[in-house]
DNA sequence: TCTTGCAGGATTGTTCAACAATCCCTACGC
DNA sequence: GCGTAGGGATTGTTGAACAATCCTGCAAGA
């Protein structure tokens, strides 16, 4: 099966190619789970601030307007918990999570090692990088740009972030985008503590695009430095915009 | 609060260890649902290789051996499901996965950029860094010498893993933590594998004795090189491991 | 021989209703 | 004011039931 490395032919590998999208379209199709579903509306909600951290989730409120069981529900809440979009306190219920500060440093400790990896080891396997794989990226700096001519910030910063998901995503490798996936989540929680998004997002527009245009030019390390640089002032901006409102409403835990 | 490094004197440390220790105890105490102690069980079991990969694991069956109803028991898959030791398949059930060695290329590749990144950070943080954090490490080399000198290979392995989870946790990361955790009972799964855990496992030993010297040698450089190096070397291990068996019984997807 | 189609049984996905356990809040007594 | 008991609400867990899906075996046909 595997042992041969890569012997197909251009019209295998075009077969293979083939399959692998059928297989891709049967996974999206398999994953009509209703407690899948309903975790769906609720990460949007809690991701989109109408759920905001420290509200609890009441299950019999939730199975109205969800239309599911109790039991659906809770596997709906498990799945969300273990993406770090909501906690669970036993026999109390389950609560979007109250980030501080010392979460802030936590989460860009570990975007710094993982990004900043990622774009490093493309060095050693630029050559058998395909030619349109900085497609997507290129696309999410655009995004950002039309979002922020539009004034619509939040949009400028889901661009962004989309930006950092297929950066990762440049590994090849399923538990990196598993990971960040959920780092991303929980980042997404703290923007939402935030009132201007503006100031928060639009310095990193230009930034992306230089990021973008260095990986281009297959400068990587060059660009695994900027992208260093990058993230140690997106979360000095991220800990003064939070302390900031902590003064006026400090959370617990 | 965390604002003057360690301002303690040998008292307050001392409290701040021994209240440490009550909240752990209050967490287990409160950890006690029965869909985790469901899925502690099942987890022991497919670590410790009772439940070898590729097996199906039947709900009927289960919840009359662990003496919990399905929700309770669908939950614990749950539970494993993110922990990497479970797969779901829609309408088909639960199983242990199978691992390939793209999955050890992946493993090792998350487990190189975390540890080192550790290991190096160290450094910046050397002066904050308590007495006795060592310890643990320390521990886990004579648990491994003193299983080796007993032939228990398995224990052996066990006790390396220990070692670095410890060397994670110096880190002071809860995510971190978490995604070790993962990995790593990912990589227990691959070693059931492998009939030979001697040749596994012995080369290790004095290699992580090795590092725990260099660490309390505050040779974070060097440490964390030889940790790479040691990283590679043993990714290589299980590749060649993995691949013997692989001839005789190969495993899909 | 190989493929195709179709029951039948077994397993999973989901819902519902009920009870036990726990937590929060309030009122009571001192 | 403070500790404590009780009531009400919420969560944890169970068991049964039904629908949807998958697997197996067998028969019919090319």
């Amino acid at each position: 099966m595997s042992t041969g490395g890569a012997e197909g032919t251009a019209s295998d590998t075009g077969r293979q190619a083939w399959l692998r999208t059928v297989a891709a379209d049967v996974a999206r199709l398999d994953r009509s789970s209703s407690a899948e579903r309903a975790a769906d509306i609720l990460r949007r909600s809690i991701t989109e601030g109408a759920l905001p951290p420290g509200a609890q989730l009441s299950e019999v409120e939730l199975t109205e307007v969800l239309e599911v069981s109790r039991n659906t529900l809770r596997e709906a809440f498990r799945l969300l918990t273990h993406e770090g979009l909501l906690v669970y306190k036993l026999h109390r219920g389950v609560f979007v999570p109250e980030l501080d500060e010392h979460d802030v440093i936590d989460l860009y400790r570990l975007r710094r090692v993982l990004e900043v990896d990622v774009v490093r080891g493309l060095a050693d396997r630029d050559p058998e990088l395909p030619a349109g794989r900085l497609e997507p990226l290129h696309d999410d700096v655009e995004a950002a740009e039309a979002a922020a001519s539009a004034d619509r910030w939040p949009a400028v910063g889901t661009a962004n972030m989309r930006f950092h998901e297929h950066l990762i995503g440049l590994a090849d490798s399923a538990r990196m985008d598993a990971m960040t996936g959920r780092l991303l989540a929980e980042l997404r929680l703290l923007f939402h503590v935030i009132a201007t998004p503006r100031e928060l997002h639009e310095p990193y527009i230009a930034r992306n695009r230089g990021l973008f245009e260095l990986l281009e030019a297959r400068k990587y390390e060059q660009a695994a430095a900027d992208l260093h640089q990058y993230l140690l002032d997106s979360e000095q901006g991220i800990l003064a915009a939070f302390r900031d409102k902590g003064l006026r409403g400090p959370v617990g835990t």
